[in-house]
RNA sequence: GAGCCUGUAGCUCAGCUGGUAGAGCACGAGACUUUUAAUCUUGGGGUCGAGGGUUCGAUUCCCUCCGGGCUCACCA
């Protein structure tokens, strides 16, 4: 049985899930297969999330809109030929002695797996796994050495010479000479050989070729994982031999879609329905790359948030290109709150909600906060929190209700504030040195403190930094208390000073002002 | 050369299927504070890049131009 919704979801998922549905129409299927592809080079990225985050959304709209089965195949070309070796890994000698062999031929360099693409292929698992992804994992080489692609292999030698003509303009002169499709492995090196072909039998199913540095003529095999396809011609097979419905990629990867579906329309099937993203780029609108190293990294952003929030932003406009990097991330989770607090009000439709997508089609019950996280963060600098329990009892006075057991999530996020504050504003942080009337003041101040009870009360404390001021010549309290943010917390303002050395501790505090003492020494030298 | 994104308040950006512009930060004022801050209330500020077109009506759709940026053209 079908509802049909006063007000039907039109968030880009449903949009993308409805083109996949009239697909599965037009063709007479009744499973939607989606895929993700991964290059082996590299281990998995922020971009490796996106990609699977947002094919499963519209996963998940599809079987809203359809409720027919589907699968997302997780497909890794670990077959690939090594093309250069990575700079960060060990045992680079070995490593150059297998340049050109597939991945999964390359002994792992880590020792724990079978092979380089195995342990990538493990690495990848698990860092989906981390975010609980309903995936299915495929190997190319699995898929190639077992036969699986034989029929979709003789299918392309049948059309050897069209899928060439298809590639060839696109190609420079060099490659132009001598490109084929069909990339056979070298019976004695192992190496993917990128050669011209001489002949295709697609009855025998082989290629015969010449090796370009010995001038030995071979006849190899396309079948069981003896040649591996070029990339274009690889993906456009996988989609023929699968039946993949969608896929999405790069606006970097348009040319390879265009020319990849051209091959599979060439082969007499219908390309999957294509979605093409924008590229991130950095706070400086430069694009992101792994081997720059600009951008960020998923433990960069899981460090100073939780995962929703990374959701969060990879929902938003995904054909936009936006820039990611650190400053994003604060508002990313204020985005993810209010995303939470209108789907559990009932506000608007739910299946255009980004939390419900995040909740993977379920509305949480308690998966919000009370204080915004960029309350929080501005919190925890202005308290200079050193602890969690610190911002505690901050919030505490602004809400008392708000604890770590009625709200779990502000708990979470109490603790990435903390280490956001840690790492990023602390270190900024610019201690002015005191003058000497402000330096006889604070002394005056730690020796008043050593004189307290451990356990002062604020007021107490209060009243000692009132007495203290008094007592020394400033021209107005103002000026003390401007001292102690500047010169103890390196900020131009800060929190009721008193209230703030009884949560931070007496001690700590005395500690607070012999370190700007001696800080100041240090500089004077 | 081919293609993609983008140009909305000082800054960073929202504005879904067209109906006299919104948020955060910044700035101004106020409240709470025996000092300050977080917080809260409130105010100012935009010919929505330019010019055409469709429409009763366009920031929102179409075209052209200008500006900013990216991608591909070796490999995957």
């Amino acid at each position: 049985m079908t509802e049909t919704p006063a007000n039907p979801p039109t968030s880009w998922p449903f949009r993308e899930a409805e083109r996949v549905a009239q697909r599965l129409a037009r063709t007479e299927k009744t499973h939607a297969l989606f895929e993700t592809g991964y290059g082996p080079s590299g281990l998995p990225h922020i971009g490796t999330f996106m990609e699977v985050a947002r094919t499963s959304w519209i996963r998940l709209a599809f079987t809203k809109l359809t409720g027919l089965p589907s699968k997302l195949l997780a497909f890794s070309d670990d077959m690939d030929g090594l093309r250069k070796v990575p700079g960060n890994v060990p045992q680079q000698d070995m490593l150059h002695r297998y340049i050109g062999q597939p991945l999964t031929k390359v002994p792992d360099p880590f020792a724990t797996h079978d092979s380089f693409g195995a342990h990538n292929n493990a690495r990848l698992r698990s860092f989906l796994d981390s975010f609980g992804f309903d995936y299915e994992f495929a190997s190319s080489t699995e898929y190639y050495t077992s036969g699986r692609f034989n029929d979709a292999l003789r299918a392309v030698a049948a059309k050897h010479d069209v899928i060439r003509d298809i590639i060839r303009p696109t190609l420079g002169p060099e490659r132009r000479a001598n490109y084929s499709p069909i990339l056979p492995l070298h019976p004695r090196t192992g190496v993917v050989m990128q050669v011209a072909i001489d002949e295709v039998d697609v009855d025998a199913g082989s290629v015969t070729w010449r090796d370009p540095e010995t001038g030995v003529g071979y006849e190899t095999s396309i079948f069981d994982g003896a040649a591996k396809l070029q990339w274009k011609a690889d993906w456009a097979m996988r989609w023929y031999a699968l039946g993949v419905d969608y896929e999405m990629s790069g606006k970097d990867l348009i040319d390879s879609v265009r020319l990849s579906s051209a091959i599979v329309r060439a082969m007499g099937a219908e390309p999957p329905e294509t979605f093409t993203y924008e590229l991130f780029l950095d706070d400086k609108g430069q694009k992101i790359s792994k081997s720059k190293g600009n951008g960020l990294s998923v433990e960069d952003w899981l460090n100073y948030a939780p995962a929703e929030s990374l959701g969060q932003f990879m929902f938003a406009s995904p054909q936009r290109a936006k820039r990611l990097f650190f400053d994003v991330i604060p508002r990313a989770t204020d985005d993810y709150l209010t995303s939470v607090e209108t789907l559990c009000a009932g506000t608007g439709v739910a299946e255009d909600n980004p939390a419900w997508f995040i909740h993977g089609g379920m509305v949480p019950n308690a998966s919000g906060s009370p204080v915004p996280f960029g309350m929080l963060l501005n919190l925890a600098s202005v308290v200079n929190a050193e602890t969690p329990d610190m911002l505690w009892g901050f919030i505490r006075a602004y809400r008392p209700d708000a604890t770590p057991a009625a709200s779990p999530f502000l708990a979470r996020l109490v603790d990435y504030a903390v280490k956001y504050y840690q790492d990023f504003v602390k270190p900024a942080k610019r201690y002015r040195a005191p003058s000497e009337v402000e330096r006889a003041a604070l002394e005056d101040l730690a020796a008043g403190l050593a004189a307290m009870p451990v356990a002062a009360e604020a007021e107490a404390l209060q009243t000692l930094l009132y007495d203290v001021g008094k007592r020394h010549p400033f021209a107005s309290l103002r000026d003390w208390f401007s001292c102690l943010y500047q010169v103890l917390l390196g900020q131009s303002e800060g929190p009721r000073f008193g209230g703030f050395i009884a949560l931070y501790g007496v001690a700590p505090t005395i500690n607070l002002i012999e370190q700007a003492l001696s800080r100041e020494m240090v500089a004077a030298d």
